[in-house]
DNA sequence: TGCAATGTCGATTGGATTGGTCGAGTATTT
DNA sequence: AAATACTCGACCAATCCAATCGACATTGCA
């Protein structure tokens, strides 16, 4: 039931993202800083943009003075999104997935009451993760930082 | 964010041990014969039952005629109780555990956004988890095989 | 007493996943 | 052309997962 280093790395470095973006729109943000940042491995961090990039999360410019900024608005990225690009499903078990349904091993699904347990467990997952929005955590970190001028960077 | 097989497999043994004892109280039950019923395989069901055991839901007696029985009244063993044993902590992320917690790498945890959500996360699987217990798994199964005969065996 | 049925337990295994690194590309700007 | 970035694929060690094996301990019964 463990969101993966994967997954905890994607939603920090969006939140340092966006929160740049935040500060000086349309302002890009390089790999290398947002891995000092956030003091995530600099080449570890490279795969998990690539994929927010190729799941539309991101979008990147290459060559100098290049980088990456937020495909979208805060208020559009959800961390339900985000979480199921690098993690894969929400769902506990996949024959109460939506999005990568599986037949489990169970005659009659309809009366399975495993089943039926764990399809609550994805839908309250679900309901809190694709609700809560990027823009909130930014707003958070922004507030913190505006008390504590973090002597930390990595801080959410 | 998945249950494993382990975990699976222990609820849908749980339920089978337990409708047994429903059907005839008292009255143990075999590894062998919960591996046929279930199709768990029987080495790798062992291993299940000993943890369920040594976490106190389970009990058994050695020798000739013995078998497994549940430890407690069915009302009183919950999900969340036996994915615990066999899957460990339910939270998705180890600073908002609270049979296993661990620091997180942020400075602030009261302000930390991903911590915040997954608190969420974390409570609403626990409270769903912790108030399914098995007797509300084994009537669904009882209700469904006194319609429907089963074919097979092994259906929770 | 002996033996067969049963649970107990530790070791091992093959494969997948996780967390991370390396190095050679390719695009873009100056 | 050179410097700066992102892109992409291969690779790696460690861990976990699912399952299997073999030896042993306990018990009931003949």
């Amino acid at each position: 039931m463990r969101l993966s280093k994967k997954g905890e790395y994607a939603v920090r470095a969006l939140v340092e993202i966006g929160f740049e973006s935040d500060a000086r729109p349309q302002s890009l943000i390089q790999i290398s800083t947002v891995a000092q940042r956030t003091n995530i491995p600099e080449k570890f961090l490279e795969q998990i943009l690539l994929a927010l990039r190729n799941g539309g999360v991101l979008k990147s410019k290459r060559g100098v003075e290049g980088g990456y900024s937020l495909a979208k608005g805060p208020d559009q990225i959800t961390l339900g999104e985000v979480i199921r690009l690098l993690d894969g499903p929400l769902a506990p078990i996949p024959c109460v997935s939506l999005s990568a349904y599986e037949k489990c091993s169970c005659p009659d699904e309809a009366s399975c009451g495993l089943r039926i347990a764990m399809q609550q467990v994805r839908d309250s997952i679900a309901g809190i993760l694709d609700n809560y929005k990027l823009d909130r955590l930014i707003e958070e970190v922004r507030k913190h930082r505006a008390t504590q001028p973090s002597e930390w960077q990595f801080d959410i």
